[in-house]
DNA sequence: CCTTGGCACTCAGATCAGGCGAGTGCCAAC
DNA sequence: GTTGGCACTCGCCTGATCTGAGTGCCAAGG
C-alpha cells in the first residue's frame, strides 16, 4: 500500500468533514477528489487509518470522521497554508491602516480575524511587561489630587489618581515631573521600577514617595497584561450542533480571561502560527475546541499573542494563514508606530 | 368576578413561567399559590384573561404562559421591587469600591450585574459629550511630534499623536500647554472646542493650529461614545431552549454596539429603570428578548446607560433589582470621582 | 351572579415497530 | 496490491399508538 496514498485519503476525509459536517465513507470520497482508485480499496486504506488512531467512526454504519490526532498529523504534515486572495490582503490592510490608537488596532484586529474566519477572535492587548516607559506626566486636579499618568511605548496609558498629604505647586510640581522623568524615561518598566524607588530620598515620606508607590503599582499591576479583546462570538451560533458539549464551555471560558490567557499562552513560540486541537493540553471541558493562534508584535518580540478558538472541526489552512496574515501586519503597525 | 383575584391569578401565572419554564395550567397553579379558590374558577380566569391577550396557550392541551402584553403588565403594576438583601448589598459595595480607574469600574459594573441577575449585562461608559476638559497635556516624544492627551471630567484619557511641521522646544511647548488649557479647561466639550478655535490666530498654520484640529476632532470622536461593555454573555448558555430564535440574534446584536447602544438608549427617562419587553421597539429578531436598562452618572445627569438583555421569560423585579442598585452605586462612585 | 365539581375532548410528546439505505468488512478473483 | 461482489450492521426516518395534563363547557350549589 502506498503511504502518500494513505495520507491523501486523510487529508480528503479532512476535508471533507470539514466542508459537509458529515462523515464521510469511502464512495464519497473517490467521486469528489480524483484518487483513481476503487471505493474498496479506499476502504482497506481507512480500516488501516482507523487502527492507527487517526480516523474514527461515531457508529458502525456510518462515514469516518478525523480524530484529534488525524487533524494533527493533517495540520502538521498535509497542511500548505492556504494564502490570502489580494482581495483579503487589502481588507486587512485598508482595516488596519485606519486605526488611530492602539486600543483601536486591537479592536480592529479582532474584528477582521473574525469575520475572515468566520470563528471567536481573541487578541490580547500588547503586555506592560517588555514596553518602556515613554513619559510621565503629573496633572494637579486640585493641590492635593494628583492625577498621574504613564504612557508607555506600546501606546498604553494607564493613570491613577493620588491623594497627597501636602499640597504642591505648579514650580515644586515641574520639579517632581522633571526628576520621575529623568528617572524613569526610555527604560523597560522592570528597571524604572528600580530607578525610581533609588530616586526617593531614604525615609522620605512627602509626595514623591507616594508617587513613586503609584507608579510601580500601575507597573506591576497585571490586570493591563490580561486585557484581551474578544469578538465574533456571533459566530458560536453555526455550531449550534453539540450546544452543551462545546458551546457552553467556551462561552464560559471567553468570559475567563485568564483561562483564555493560558490558551493563547501556549503559542508563544517564536514567529510560528501554533495550534492546540482538541483536549491537547489542560482543559478538558474544551475538548472539542481547537486554538490556533501566534504572536506578535514590534520587532521580533512577541510582546502578545492572538488568535482565533474554534471547533477541532475548522478550516485549519484557511485560519491559520489569517492568523499569520493578521500577526504581520499589527506587528508592522507597531513597528511604525 | 373579582378584578383583582384575575391580577393575581396573572402574576402567579407570570412568576411560575419564570421559575418553571413550562406553560403553568389551573391545577398547579392554585396548589402552589394559596388563591383559596378552585381550579374551575381559575380556569375562567384564564379564559377571560386569554381573550384580553395577556396570556396564552403554545398548544391547545397545554396550560398558559404569558404574552409580552401580560409581562409588560406584570412589570408595569404587579411589580414590587425585590429588595436586594443585605448580603447583596456588601457585595456590591466591595466589588465596586475596589475599582482603581474608569475602566475598572466599568468592567466591574458589568461583571457583577451579570451575576447578580444571571443574564448578559451591557454597560456603556460614560459620553464624552456632556463631559468638561479636566486637563489638556503635551508631550513631546521627539522634537516634531507630539503625543496629545486629554483628560475629562469622568476620568476617560483620550490620546493622540500629532506630527508637526515645525520643532518646540521646551518653552514653547509649555506656552502651548498653558494656553490650550487657559482655553478648553473646566469647559463642557462642545464650548471647548470653539473656544481653542478662538484661541488659534487667524491664517496660523503652525503647530497651535494642528494641535486644536487633533483635539476638536477627539472630541467629536464618537467612537468613545459608542463604547460599551458586554459580559456574562454565558448566561446565555442557560436558555438552551430556543437557540435559533434568541440566542443567535442576541449574540450577534452583542457584537453589534450600535444595536445595543440604541436598545439601551430607549431607557434615557429619568432615574426610573426601564424595561422593553420582547416585539415592543424596533429589532424584531429580538422579539423574546427584554431589556432592563437604566441612565446612570454623576449627580442628576445620566451620562450613560447600564442594564442586562435576557429573555422575555426572565425575573423582572430581581433584574429590576439589581439593576437600579448597581447603577445608584455606580452613580454615587462617580460623583465621588 | 359567581363558584364549583364533573366530564368529555384535545393534542403534544413519549414509545415502539418496521423499512430504508449508506456504509462497512470480508473474500475471492485479477 | 487492487477490485468487484455481497452479506451484514445499525442509525434514522416514518407512521401508529398510547398517555396524561390541561382545557372548555355545563349543570348544580351558594
Amino acid at each position: 500500500m502506498h503511504d502518500d496514498r494513505k495520507l491523501a485519503v486523510l487529508r480528503a476525509i479532512v476535508e471533507d468533514y470539514v466542508a459537509t459536517e458529515e462523515p464521510v465513507g469511502s464512495k464519497a470520497l473517490v467521486e469528489r477528489h480524483g484518487l483513481g482508485v476503487s471505493p474498496a480499496t479506499v476502504r482497506n486504506d481507512m480500516a488501516v487509518l482507523e487502527e492507527e488512531g487517526f480516523i474514527t467512526q461515531p457508529h458502525t454504519s456510518a462515514g469516518r470522521i478525523p480524530t484529534d490526532k488525524g487533524y494533527r498529523l493533517f495540520v502538521d504534515r498535509l497542511t500548505n497554508l492556504k494564502p490570502m486572495s489580494s482581495a483579503e490582503r487589502r481588507a486587512i490592510a485598508t482595516i488596519l491602516d485606519g486605526a488611530v490608537d492602539l486600543d483601536d488596532v486591537v479592536q480592529r484586529s479582532v474584528r477582521l480575524l473574525s469575520q475572515l474566519t468566520r470563528q471567536v477572535a481573541v487578541v490580547q492587548y500588547p503586555t506592560l511587561s517588555r514596553s518602556t516607559v515613554r513619559h510621565v506626566e503629573l496633572v494637579a486636579i486640585t493641590p492635593s489630587r494628583l492625577l498621574v499618568i504613564l504612557i508607555l511605548s506600546t501606546g498604553r496609558v494607564e493613570q491613577r489618581l493620588v491623594e497627597l498629604d501636602a499640597t504642591l505647586d505648579d514650580a515644586e510640581l515641574g520639579e517632581l515631573r522633571s526628576r520621575l522623568n529623568v528617572a524613569a524615561a526610555g527604560k523597560v518598566i522592570g528597571e524604572a521600577a528600580t530607578a525610581l524607588r533609588d530616586a526617593v530620598p531614604e525615609g522620605d515620606a512627602g509626595p514623591m514617595s507616594a508617587i513613586v508607590d503609584t507608579l510601580v503599582d500601575a507597573f506591576s499591576d497585571h490586570r493591563s497584561d490580561e486585557r484581551i479583546a474578544v469578538g465574533g462570538a456571533a459566530n458560536l451560533a453555526r455550531f449550534g450542533e453539540s450546544f452543551d458539549t462545546a458551546v457552553r464551555p467556551l462561552l464560559e471560558a471567553l468570559e475567563e480571561h485568564v483561562v483564555l490567557l493560558k490558551l493563547l499562552g501556549e503559542a508563544h513560540t517564536g514567529g510560528a502560527v501554533t495550534v492546540r486541537i482538541g483536549a491537547e493540553g489542560p482543559y478538558q471541558e474544551l475538548a472539542s475546541t481547537s486554538v490556533v493562534a501566534t504572536g506578535y508584535g514590534p520587532g521580533d518580540d512577541a510582546l502578545a499573542t492572538l488568535g482565533i478558538v474554534g471547533p477541532t472541526r475548522m478550516d485549519y489552512p484557511g485560519s491559520m494563514a489569517a492568523v499569520r496574515a493578521v500577526a504581520r501586519y499589527v506587528s508592522r503597525i507597531l513597528d511604525q508606530a
